[in-house]
DNA sequence: GATCTCACG
DNA sequence: ACGTACGTGAGATCC
């Protein structure tokens, strides 16, 4: 049997404008780059896809108002009229809600004189005719009066995606009345918003009790009679004009001189080549992610140019010269273990793709590589000069590097898929990474090796182009040194450390492994016997029924799905109940037994004992680094039993040394020089204790001996608070006080730090009018809520607005260093490596004698990589493992 | 894949 | 009246 028939109208011009209101507390964070509102054109959107799914309609149609005058101002030009004049943010989506339409492929139509209802009341009609379903979708809740057996209608309620469907039995239900006799009632009661005058004290609850009695407006005047005497029964009979009047204003018409049928109307699905250009016009980056990818990739697949490239086997000098760019190709994630599946490079007017064993093979290819004069553009950096020094090869001249440029201007860009940087700068012609390859299991070269190569020729192509423009952009935001002196040289000292590793003694951490494995074992027996059952204790959701249902304990915090079984709900309970103290033990050894014993052994290389990390460049949204696989700026260090672990990392040869260095309050020093705070510049140019010297000022103390280890905690909170984007409330938790004890910290404090205050009071002022905050050395991150209506996300900007200058310069300066000491290293006859670096800290391994030099240059070099108003201090130590280097 | 928990600065 | 400290990565569970 065929398909239902099923019709949807919309009435375009209700539907804009409540999706413009419904957004109107959004407005300036919806628009595109050209600066063009979005926000109704969004709203409309997402009510239109979510109507196409729920109703799967076989005929569609946007219904327009076509202007002011209808047939209805001419017998009353009143009608409408005292409405707000339309925003112009409104009116400039107009002409782009028709090519959203087209994109979806729904027909749309205006007609000269009338409105949308009439539009949508005679297509209503004649579709009941041919005994189709109808949906009308509206704003306006006027077009209640079309329902019927087979049509109903949906009014946006709240939003717009979210709708109020009216039937004729929830209108009965509602109102009491037959959706016709919404006519009646506007023209006894009016309508405000249509300006509708209706007839004097009368509104929709007499209305209806009068239809109820009456059924019409014209039945109520056949028996005006019967009415027994009143103010409203004079009212009706001095109002009829009016009431007949606004009767035929507010009816729909259903014979309205269409220029199209029915039959215009089918609708066949969206035109996914128009929607995605539109989504790219509108900035809506989330639709064009969330497209079926196999359907946009075809779309711009077809769109995609031919790419010219050549395959080629034997190399030859031509091939390579100055400014190319050069791509080498690994399927997964980790360079340090992957396997190179191809290689390319060139220039926009002429590339090359080989074979790897082609190019591992070729002088000619080594000589360019290695030759600094023969400058290189890339897509991330780090990854391709690994891979190559893999194979014998160094990396050099690399001028450019696509995904570093792309995070320095907005961090958010970090995706390590060409395709996806790439998009974000109107560049198509690049297959993803997941279309050429698959994804997960599934990953793979395509049977077809010429698809890798032009897939790969496509990104030289890419990025030869991108580059040069995102350069320019960098300028444009001073961010040029940030990238040249910082980034980019960064990434080969990070490289060198990465594959320099550190050797792991996988011996201690197994011994380690028994003994955590025994005291598991003891906790756990423990546990079940207090609890009276076996269960899962790493199941949060297992831990919360025993403690709180079955044990009864008090629920002190939930989640999004049930009780919090967290440390400090754990550390509250802990007193009134035994078995809390054996799972914390439990907790803590299972974290250390599953992420740093068996994780880290996991990952050590069984030829040479060490572990190989990879520093991300690109994460973090502050500008620090980032350590995956594994994370090595996590390794325990607060609590005994964890901070063992760092017993197994030790130097690679006998008699060396772990030596570690660190900033001394790298973040308190920063924050004295940008706010230029006098009373924190003092404290630390006199080389004062910070914490201390906090102390006596919050606390009004005379002498440095008043200050006692718990006040000097107390201090400690409230420095770290401020760095954070103080609140009352974040330091209440954490101090254990009352929030308004928190808040009495903060007004002290910024009574004695007047120049914090102001800063804090600056940089958000700034974020606010840029959109964006700096650090000292131009990192920008852009913070898109720091002007919500939204509480919560405004707040959480704002905090992020004055932690991020801090955070971030204090990452610069480290990255400064670190680049300087890798430098002095290579100058130096020292063997000294650097290893790690730990956001203030570097790490690294050197013959004991060379200790003392090293000492010296470490210290010299981190505490002068920038200069501040404020001096930098490193303190250092060393030992024969990192948990013995302090 | 989302959620919770917890390790670090 | 709202419900938060800033920045990360990884393992285990559960759907």
């Amino acid at each position: 049997m065929a398909k239902k028939n099923k019709l949807l109208l919309i009435d375009g011009s209700s539907v804009a404008f409540r999706a413009f209101f419904a957004l109107h507390n959004q407005l300036e964070s919806f628009k595109n780059r050209n600066g063009l509102h979005t926000n109704a054109l969004y709203g409309f959107h997402n009510m239109i896809e979510k109507i196409l799914k729920e109703e799967n309609p076989t005929h569609a149609l946007v219904a327009f108002d076509a202007g002011k005058t209808t047939f209805r101002t001419e017998f009353y030009p009143e009608y409408k009229a005292g409405r707000a004049k339309t925003p112009r943010e409104f009116t400039e989506q107009m002409p782009y809600l028709r090519e959203l339409l087209k994109g979806f492929g729904i027909y749309y139509y205006e007609l000269e004189n009338y409105e949308a209802d009439d539009i949508i009341g005679t297509l209503s009609a004649q579709a009941d005719e041919k005994a189709f379903d109808v949906v009308v979708v509206s704003g306006d809740r006027d077009l209640t009066q079309l329902a019927k057996d087979n049509v109903k209608v949906d009014i946006t309620v709240k939003g717009v995606s979210e709708t109020k469907t009216y039937t004729v039995e929830s209108i009965k239900e509602e109102y009491g009345i037959a959706p016709l006799q919404i006519i009646d009632m506007k023209g006894l009661a009016g309508d405000k918003s249509d300006n509708i005058p209706g007839v004097t004290k009368i509104g929709e609850k007499t209305a209806l009790t009068l239809l109820q009695e009456y059924g019409t407006v014209e039945g109520l005047y056949e028996h005006i009679d019967d009415m027994k005497k009143s103010k409203r029964k004079e009212n009706l009979i001095n109002e009829k004009e009016t009431a007949l009047l606004s009767k035929k204003l507010a009816t729909i018409i259903k014979d309205a001189p269409l220029a199209i049928t029915l039959n215009d109307l089918v609708y066949n699905g969206p035109d996914t080549k128009k929607l995605i250009d539109f989504y790219k016009e509108m900035d809506f980056k989330s639709h064009l992610n969330r497209l079926d990818t196999s359907e946009l990739e075809e779309t711009l697949e077809a769109n995609r140019s031919d790419i010219q490239f050549q395959k080629v086997t034997i190399l030859t000098d031509e091939m390579f010269k100055d400014n190319q760019s050069i791509y080498v190709e690994m399927l997964t994630d980790n360079y340090h273990t992957a396997q190179v599946v191809g290689i390319s490079w060139g220039n926009e007017e002429k590339i090359y793709a080989c074979e790897p064993e082609v190019a591992f093979h070729s002088d000619i290819f080594k000589k360019w590589a290695e030759d600094g004069h023969s400058k290189k553009k890339t897509f991330d950096s780090k990854r391709t000069y690994v891979a190559l020094k893999h194979h014998g090869i160094e990396l050099k001249g690399v001028v450019a590097d696509l995904s570093l440029e792309a995070y320095l201007l907005d961090v958010k860009d970090n995706s390590s898929d060409l395709a996806a940087i790439a998009e974000e700068y109107d560049y198509f012609d690049v297959a993803t990474d997941e279309s050429v390859y698959g994804k997960g299991a599934k990953r793979k070269v395509p049977e077809d090796k010429e698809q890798l190569y032009a897939h790969l020729a496509r990104k030289i192509k890419a990025i030869a182009i991108l580059c040069d423009q995102l350069m320019e952009k960098l300028e444009e935001n001073q961010q040029t040194e940030l990238f040249t002196d910082i980034e980019l040289p960064l990434a080969n000292v990070l490289a060198d450390m990465e594959m320099a590793g550190i050797t792991v003694n996988s011996k201690r951490l197994e011994e380690m492994k028994g003994e955590f494995a025994e005291k598991l074992q003891e906790l756990e027996q423990k546990i079940y016997a207090e609890a009276g059952e076996t269960f899962n204790i790493n199941s949060p959701k297992q831990l919360g029924v025993i403690l709180f249902e079955k044990m009864g304990y008090p629920v002190i915090k939930k989640t999004k799905t049930g009780y919090s079984t967290a440390v400090d709900v754990l550390e509250q309970l802990q007193d009134q109940a035994p078995i809390v103290a054996y799972i914390l033990q439990y907790r803590q050894i299972a974290k250390i037994q599953s992420t740093y014993i068996e994780g880290l052994l996991k990952v050590i290389d069984k030829k040479t004992g060490k572990v190989h990390t990879r520093f991300s460049q690109t994460t973090a949204r502050t500008g620090r680094l980032s350590s995956v696989d594994p994370n090595l700026q996590n390794i325990p260090i607060r609590l005994e039993e964890g901070r063992k672990i760092r017993q197994a990392f030790v130097p690679r040869e006998e008699n060396w040394r772990i030596f570690a260095s660190d900033y001394s309050q790298i973040e308190l020093r920063v924050l004295a020089h940008v706010s230029d705070d006098q009373h924190l510049k003092e404290a630390f140019i006199e080389g004062q204790d910070i914490h201390a010297s906090t102390a006596m000022r919050v606390f009004g103390l005379e002498k440095a001996e008043d200050v006692t280890p718990n006040i000097r905690r107390q201090a400690k909170a409230v420095n770290f608070g401020i760095v954070y984007g103080i609140s009352d409330y974040g330091l209440s938790q954490n101090l254990g006080i009352s929030r308004k004890e928190a808040q009495q910290f903060i007004d002290t404090y910024f009574e004695k730090y007047p120049g914090v205050k102001q800063y804090m009071e600056d940089v958000v002022r700034e974020a606010k009018d840029k959109g964006y905050v700096e650090t000292l050395f131009h990192r920008r991150r852009y913070l898109s809520d720091i002007n919500s209506r939204n509480y919560n996300l405004r707040s959480f900007a704002e905090r992020t607005a004055i932690n991020t200058p801090i955070q971030g310069s204090a990452a610069d300066i480290i990255k400064v260093a670190m680049i300087q000491m890798e430098k002095a290293l290579k100058a130096s006859d020292l063997r000294a490596t650097m290893l790690l670096q730990v956001h203030d800290e570097l790490i690294f391994e050197a013959p004991e004698e060379e200790i003392e030099t090293l000492e010296k240059l470490v210290t010299d070099v981190m505490e002068h990589a920038v200069a501040l108003s404020v001096p930098l201090l490193v303190e250092s130590d060393n030992g024969k493992s990192w948990y013995d280097a302090k």
